[in-house]
RNA sequence: CUGGAUGUGGCGCAGUUGGUAGCGCACCUGGUUAGGGACCAGGAGGUCGAAGGUUCAAGUCCUUUCAUCCAGACCA
């Protein structure tokens, strides 16, 4: 049979939308590059959601929610800030629709403009510290350390799934802290739970980095960046940790009463992922059998797979299945026994490749017979043939070899698509096969903006813990003198 | 918004110089099967994106419109 699912095949986006909704992860909404997450992807979010909650708070972050709406006014606060989201905002003008006059359905009733539009949130940094503003009056009040999980919304021009929705699900992180030094140490850590994050719970080799000026958030003044590599070698944004500065105390006036009596502003970090990581999951690691989740990950780590003729093989197997999934369930292990009937075992098999599901137990009438079980990997799709007894030790050593294992593969791959590049011509053709280029750079926006319009290559970071390379020598694209190399890739 | 493409059962597609819609998968029924996406037989399901026009006759030709996808601009 054809495959379905040919992960190397050209239109990479067809690939990757294949992955998405074979494998049960999430489908097109009615609303315009929004989706619906299903119950199979969301759970990998909540997986997410919950190791990531765990890691903030063990840095002293709390959670607290902030308002969907935010009004206009807010918004003209920090000009620079707009400026980066203001072409890309949702807008509520009127707040009661009426039965069309004219006969069907409803129109907005005009009636009821509303006198100061609200801004569904694109980011909530005007919200937060509009309201920051009250919580902070003295040095005691420092540091603030909040977090929210919500939704916001960016009226795209062009979306993907999972990597540009209108619509996403994310969680940002808002800092507020007595000194510069305080609040640039803030924005460090969180980096570094993002890549440990990425690298211990995603399997995802990520690089850490600071963004170039041009490539910074809008109002910060410097942003901390995890950069990925894809199987097509093109490069993925998976998280960024902004150092602010007092830009947004300065906006909206937030002052602290000093030890000393002296009114100071704040200094500012603000850090976020999103459902994006879902597509860093999904096109880092799948293969032509659908997708392959790390365990750490996976809704189902182990899913057992019955084959029988007759009731009696059928109830033995399933018997077995029981004890195994018990003695697997101590070890913290989550199991899904397939007993659907009306379909057949080499279906299955593939069903559940195609969701990524790390191992597989096979039993039938003949392992029952010889004391064996078959118990399949996915990441290399190998099958071994174990003892029965002790499969759950074997099965718990296995999941942490594969966890291991999808990391490893995407490190090498990496490793083999990143190269030093010294000279132009050479940049030009070697930055479209993919992959990441280490370049000296002049430090100059010019410079990285006449590479991007000749390339569409962008900076994507200057590393800081991987392929570091300080070293004197001259900027790739206008021979001016550099201190070091940086990452340039094409991205998504 | 600018280019290019595509809209036909749930999904993927075919449909010739206009003649009144067909295939694969999925679905339903029955049987045989079951260690890598089963097979046989039978069955159900579509006003062909929408509106208008040409014609004895439109999935097919013309006009308009809407939607989606791809490539840009924008971006996590």
């Amino acid at each position: 049979m054809a495959k379905e699912i040919t992960p190397r095949s050209e239109n990479y986006s067809q690939w990757y939308n294949d992955i998405v909704v074979k494998a049960d992860l999430a489908e097109q909404s009615a609303v315009r590059g929004c989706m619906v997450i299903k119950p199979y992807g969301y759970a990998i979010w909540e997986k997410m959601q919950s190791i990531l909650d765990k890691a903030f708070k063990e840095t002293g972050v709390q959670n607290a929610y902030f308002p969907l709406f935010i009004p206009k006014s807010f918004f003209s606060r920090e000009a620079e800030h707009v400026a980066g989201f203001a072409k890309e905002c949702a807008v509520v003008t009127h707040h009661r629709l009426m039965n069309n006059p004219d006969g069907k359905g409803v129109v907005v009733d005009p009636e009821a403009k509303l006198e100061e539009e609200l801004i569904v949130r694109p980011t909530s940094e005007t919200i937060i510290w509009s309201v920051y503003k009250n919580w902070i009056k003295s040095w005691r009040d420092l540091p603030i350390l909040c977090n929210q999980w919500c939704n916001v919304v960016r009226w795209e021009m062009r979306t993907r799934p999972f990597l540009r929705t209108a619509e996403f699900l994310w969680q940002e992180g808002h800092t507020a802290h007595a000194t510069a030094e305080e609040a640039q140490a803030k924005a460090k850590q969180m980096v570094g739970v993002y890549a440990k994050f990425a690298r211990e719970t995603m399997a995802l080799p990520v690089i850490v980095g600071h963004k170039s000026p041009n490539e910074r958030f809008a109002g910060a003044l410097d942003t901390l960046t995890i950069e990925a590599m894809m199987q097509d070698g093109k490069a993925l944004q998976a998280g960024t940790s902004h150092f602010l500065g007092q830009n947004f105390a300065k906006s909206f006036d937030v002052q602290y009463a000093d030890k000393d009596g002296s009114l100071q502003y704040v200094w500012a970090t603000s850090w976020g992922v999103s459902t994006r990581l879902m597509g860093a999951l999904i096109m880092a690691h799948s293969d032509d059998n659908g997708l392959v989740l790390p365990p750490v990950l996976a809704p189902i780590q182990v899913v057992m797979v019955p084959i029988y003729k007759t009731d009696e093989e059928r109830a033995a197997v399933l018997g077995k299945f029981e004890e195994v999934k018990a003695a697997l369930a101590a070890k913290g292990v989550s199991v899904r026994i397939d007993d659907r009937d009306t379909l057949r075992p080499g279906f299955k098999f593939a069903e559940w490749e195609m969701k990524g599901v790390p191992v597989r137990v096979a039993l039938g009438a003949r392992d029952l017979a010889a004391g064996t079980v078959e118990v399949a990997r996915r990441d290399t799709l190998e099958k071994a043939t174990v003892s029965l007894e002790g499969v759950d030790a074997y099965i718990e050593d296995l999941l942490a070899k594969v966890q291991q294992n999808i990391y490893d593969k995407a490190l090498a791959f990496r490793d083999a698509n990143v190269r030093k590049c010294d000279d132009w011509e050479e940049f030009k053709t070697e930055i479209q096969k993919g992959g990441f280029l280490l370049c000296h750079w002049d430090g100059t926006a010019e410079t990285e903006q006449a590479i991007k319009d000749a390339t569409k290559a962008t900076i994507r970071c200057i590393p800081v813990d991987s392929y570091v390379c300080e070293e004197e020598g001259r900027d790739i694209f206008s021979g001016k003198p550099s201190k070091g190399r940086v990452v340039f890739a094409i991205a998504y």
